[in-house]
RNA sequence: UGGCCCAUCGCCAAAUGGUAAGGCACUGGACUCUGACUCCAGCAUUUCAAGGUUCGAAUCCUUGUGGGCCAGCCA
C-alpha cells in the first residue's frame, strides 16, 4: 500500500480531499468547448485530462456545447469537434449536452436573483457601463439604475426576452460591488440582447447569457463536481461561487484551474491558428503545420501517442512550454512496434547493378517490422536496375559516412552487398547513374560474415518502384523569432512552405489501406496524407524536424 | 500600496518540514541487415534572490526580483 508512492498532480489532490471530506461522493467532469473552431493539442489536454480524471475516479464525463454566443459560433464546428473529441477517445456516452438547452433554465435564474436583490437592469451604453467600471487601480462607481425595485427589473427583464429592446440597449447585472478589487465582480453583466439566430435554438432567444453566469448553472444543473478550466479564469473563480452560492444550488460545483498547453515553434490557440486559415497562409484547418486535432491526424499521429504526449506534460499551475521534441517522440514511441517501415528512395538516383543478369528479377522475404514479427513479411522484387536515396551516396564522403561512395561497400537493406565502381553525370553536374557490382555470396539470410560493412541503405527496383509525392515542412514559427513579433503578430517561418521531393516507395506498399503509415528512410515515420491521396497518388507529409539523421557537418 | 496566480536541470515535472524522482533533449560507449530501435553510462551539492523560523527548508514567514492573467454587452 505504501510502497508505491504515485505522485498525483495538484488536481488530484484536490479532489481526493473532496471525496475524503465527503464534499462530493462522485466525480463529475466536463470538456465545454464554444464551437467556435476546430479543437488543437491543446484541447486535446483539456478532454483527455477531464475524461481521465472522470475514469480514474470511477466518475462521469460530459460533452458540453457552450454555445452561449450566437455571434461566434457554427454547426460546422460542433461536427468536428464531436469527431475529433471521439477520436481522442473521450466518451461522453449519452451525455452530450448543449448550454443552449438551459436557456430557459438561466433566465429562470435571473428571475430568481432579480426577486432577491441580487441582478438589476441597467440602461447604461456599453461605453458608460465600461467607464462606470473604473479601471484596474481605481474602483468603479454604481450605475443609476443600480437601485431600481425589483418590481421595475422584473418587467424590464421580461420586455428584455420579449424584444422590446434593441441589442446593446439594455443589459441585466448582477449586483455586487462596484470598488471591488476583482474587475469581475464589479456588477457583470450576466444577461445581454441580441437578434442573432442562434445554431441551435435559431430565433427563439433575443437575450443571451454572459458567460460567467450561463457556465456555474450548466454544470450546477449537470451535476458536475470539478469544473476544470484554464488558468485565465483564476479571477472569474470569486464570481462563480457567487452564481451558485447567489442561486442556492446544494453540492455546487467548484472550479480549479490549470495551466494551458504550450508548444514551441507552433501556434497555438485557436484565435491565431484561425487567423492563419482565415488569412491563406496555411491551406486549411488540417494544414500539416497545425497542431489541430486534424492536422495532426492527417499527419498520422494517432491518439494512443497524443493521450501519451499529454500524460508526458503533466498538469500544473505554471505557465510553460513544451519542447516539440517530446510529442514527435510520442508518435514515434507509439509507431515504432505498430507499423510496417518499408523501403523508399527520397530524392531517388538510380544504381545500375552491372554484374547482375538484364533481365533477372528474385524477390526478397521482407519483414515488415523487425521488432514485432507478428507484422509479417512482403516480397520485394530485386533487379538490375534500382534507386537509392540521394542521401545515401556521395563522390567525396566526410570522415566517418559510411553509405555509398566510390570504391565502398554496403549492404542493400535484405539484399546485397554493393560496391560503388563509377558514377556518372550530366553537364550540369547531377549524377545521374551509379555503377555498381554486387556479391551473390552476401545474399541475406544467407549467414555470409566473411567480412563486414559499415553501411545499409534502402532501395527500390527501379521498374516496378512506385513514385510517391513527399511534403516537408518546417515549424511554422521560427525557432529564433519566437511566435509574436512586438505588434502580437505571429511571425510564419519562411521555409516552412512545401517542399516537394521526388520518391519512390515499395510496389507492394502502394494502394493499400495495411500501409496508412510507416517508417522509411532511416528513422523517418510518415504516413500516407489522409486528405490528398488516391490509389493513383500517394502523399507523405512530414515536418523536417523529426528526429534528424546523421549529422554530416559533425 | 489595484487584484489574482506562478517560479525546481536546455524543456516538461515530482518532492506537501526529514536531506532534489522521472520523462524529453543532449553527451559518451556497446549492439545493429535501418547511423533507427535496444542497452549501459553521464547529465541540479541545490530549487529566482536576500534575510528569518527550525535540530533540519525547494517546502513555513518576510522583503525583493522575474513572468502570466484581468478594465468584451467574448469564452
Amino acid at each position: 500500500m505504501e510502497n508505491e508512492t504515485v505522485s498525483r498532480n495538484f488536481i488530484e489532490q484536490i479532489i481526493d480531499k473532496d471525496l475524503e471530506d465527503g464534499v462530493y461522493e462522485t466525480v463529475k467532469t466536463r470538456f465545454p468547448p464554444e464551437p467556435n473552431g476546430y479543437l488543437h493539442i491543446g484541447h486535446a489536454k483539456s478532454i483527455l485530462l477531464n475524461y481521465g480524471l472522470a475514469q480514474q475516479y470511477n466518475g462521469k464525463f460530459n460533452l458540453r456545447f457552450d454555445d452561449t454566443n450566437p455571434t461566434k459560433e457554427r454547426t460546422e464546428y460542433v461536427d468536428s469537434i464531436l469527431k475529433d473529441t471521439e477520436w481522442l477517445g473521450a466518451d461522453w456516452e449519452d451525455r452530450l449536452f448543449f448550454a443552449s438547452d438551459y436557456f430557459e433554465q438561466m433566465y429562470e435564474a435571473a428571475v430568481f436573483l432579480i426577486n432577491k436583490g441580487k441582478a438589476y437592469v441597467c440602461d447604461l451604453s456599453a461605453e458608460e457601463i465600461k467607464e462606470y467600471r473604473g479601471t484596474l487601480k481605481e474602483p468603479g462607481k454604481d450605475s443609476p439604475y443600480r437601485n431600481r425595485s425589483i418590481e421595475e427589473n422584473l418587467e424590464l427583464f421580461e420586455n428584455m426576452k420579449n424584444g422590446k429592446y434593441g441589442d446593446g440597449e439594455k443589459v441585466l447585472r448582477a449586483k455586487i460591488d462596484m470598488s471591488s478589487p476583482n474587475i469581475n465582480m464589479r456588477d457583470p453583466i450576466i444577461y445581454r440582447v441580441a437578434r442573432m439566430t442562434h445554431h441551435n435554438t435559431g430565433d427563439k432567444w433575443c437575450i443571451y447569457p454572459m458567460y460567467d453566469f450561463a457556465h456555474p448553472i450548466e454544470d450546477a444543473i449537470e451535476g458536475v463536481t470539478h469544473s476544470i478550466c484554464t488558468l485565465e479564469f483564476e479571477d472569474h473563480r470569486p464570481l462563480y461561487e457567487w452564481v451558485v452560492r447567489e442561486l442556492e444550488y446544494k453540492n455546487p460545483p467548484r472550479q480549479i484551474e490549470f495551466a494551458k498547453l504550450y508548444l514551441t515553434n507552433v501556434v497555438t490557440g485557436k484565435r491565431y491558428i484561425k487567423k492563419l486559415v482565415e488569412d491563406g497562409i496555411v491551406d486549411g484547418w488540417d494544414d500539416p503545420r497545425l497542431v489541430s486535432i486534424a492536422a495532426l491526424r492527417r499527419r498520422g499521429f494517432t491518439p494512443e501517442s497524443i493521450r501519451m504526449f499529454v500524460e508526458l506534460c503533466g498538469v500544473s499551475k505554471s505557465n510553460s512550454s513544451v519542447d516539440y521534441a517530446m510529442l514527435e517522440y510520442c508518435i514515434r514511441e507509439d509507431l515504432k512496434l505498430k507499423k510496417p517501415r518499408i523501403m523508399a528512395a527520397l530524392n531517388p538516383i538510380k544504381v545500375i547493378i552491372d554484374n547482375y543478369p538484364e533481365d533477372k528479377v528474385e524477390y526478397f522475404d521482407v519483414p515488415n517490422n523487425q521488432e514485432n514479427e507478428e507484422l509479417g513479411v512482403r516480397k520485394v522484387p530485386f533487379c538490375r536496375e534500382l534507386y537509392i536515396s540521394g542521401d545515401d551516396f556521395m563522390e567525396e564522403p566526410p570522415k566517418k559516412y559510411f553509405r555509398l561512395f566510390p570504391g565502398n561497400e554496403v549492404r542493400l537493406m535484405h539484399a546485397y552487398f554493393v560496391k560503388c565502381v563509377s558514377y556518372e553525370k550530366d553537364e550540369s553536374g547531377n549524377i545521374t547513374v551509379i555503377h555498381c557490382t554486387y556479391d551473390p555470396a552476401t545474399r541475406s539470410g544467407s549467414g555470409f560474415n566473411e567480412r563486414k560493412v559499415k553501411g545499409t541503405i534502402h532501395w527500390v527496383p527501379a521498374p516496378m518502384a512506385v513514385k510517391a509525392e513527399v511534403r516537408l515542412y518546417e515549424n511554422i514559427v521560427d525557432e529564433e523569432a519566437g511566435v509574436y513579433d512586438e505588434e502580437g503578430k505571429i511571425n510564419v517561418n519562411p521555409n516552412s512552405l512545401t517542399v516537394l521531393k521526388e520518391c519512390y516507395i515499395e510496389p507492394s506498399v502502394a494502394g493499400s489501406k495495411a500501409y496508412d503509415s510507416f517508417q522509411f528512410v532511416r528513422q523517418g515515420y510518415f504516413c500516407v496524407d489522409s486528405k490528398d491521396s488516391s490509389d493513383e497518388k500517394l502523399v507523405f507529409n512530414r515536418i523536417v524536424s523529426l528526429k534528424s539523421s546523421f549529422k554530416l557537418n559533425k
